[in-house]
DNA sequence: AACCAGGACGTGA
DNA sequence: TCACGTCATGGT
């Protein structure tokens, strides 16, 4: 299988998406989906900054089985709880700061995210880490070593925080390879994911790209049963 | 009313 | 290792 045929397919079908959003850019809204605001399509030159970069992370673990509209509510909550000085973007100190001051309003902004009590506790968490990673990049392992994060937001982190090269593995994307007879329904996010790897090419923005469009398509043939109905855009790829 | 959302973790077998 | 329950709000 040629991921990157399907790549291909879909990018001329949806075009770029300009993941990952970022709250304080007041970007374009293309075709979708739920989005709000913040995304960028064709500008891969986010996050320009720690602030950016710390909000992709943020967002990541907050989006955990959740919609994004819902987590862009809590990211703008959050920033308006900064009440001695102007918010001048997220970072790992006024996670910290907010999160020992003031628990409950800190609670109370990320309830539209969901599971707050628990994701309370991972930001805080994923703060500290960062912090103690001083500006270098961290590995997989060491993402997945952080009490909150798992393969997929460790994936996400390394693709969109820092541009490094990963294949994601969302609930969409199982979907859509199970769908095609590319994988079985048992296999696990690692093997899914060597088996993509193996079979895919491109830099970076590809890569970022690529499970963006997933995303979207996911979200339009694969989120009522039965997955898959009426996808014509991929049938072409559907084994056997 | 049931099901899903850009999952992860703890538990017991 | 892996199947299953739990975490929680919001939209369809």
């Amino acid at each position: 299988m040629n991921f990157n045929l399907m790549y291909e397919k879909l990018l001329k079908e949806y075009s770029y998406q300009g993941w990952w959003p970022i709250i304080s850019y007041e970007g374009s809204n293309p075709t979708k989906t739920g989005s709000i605001k913040g995304y960028h399509p064709s500008d891969y030159s986010f996050p320009r900054d720690s602030y950016e970069q710390f909000e992709i992370i943020i967002g990541s673990i907050l989006t955990q089985n959740t919609s994004w509209p819902s987590v862009e509510k809590s990211l703008i909550n959050l920033s308006n709880l900064d009440l001695f000085d102007d918010f001048d973007g997220f970072s790992p100190e006024f996670i910290l700061n907010l999160a020992n001051d003031s628990e409950d309003d800190f609670k109370e902004a990320i309830r539209p995210a969901g599971y707050f009590n628990q994701k309370f506790n991972y930001l805080q968490n994923i703060s500290k880490f960062y912090i103690e990673l001083n500006g270098k990049t961290p590995s997989r392992a060491d993402l997945l070593s952080v009490k909150g994060v798992g393969n997929e937001t460790a994936d996400s982190i390394r693709l969109y925080a820092y541009g490094e090269c990963e294949i994601i593995v969302d609930a969409y994307f199982k979907r859509i390879l199970v769908y095609l007879g590319i994988v079985n329904e048992k296999d696990n996010y690692n093997k899914i994911k060597s088996i993509v790897g193996s079979d895919f090419t491109g830099d970076f923005k590809d890569y970022q790209e690529f499970h963006a469009l997933i995303v979207e398509h996911g979200k339009r043939y694969y989120t009522k049963r039965p997955y898959g109905l009426n996808d014509k855009v991929l049938n072409e790829f559907k084994i056997i």
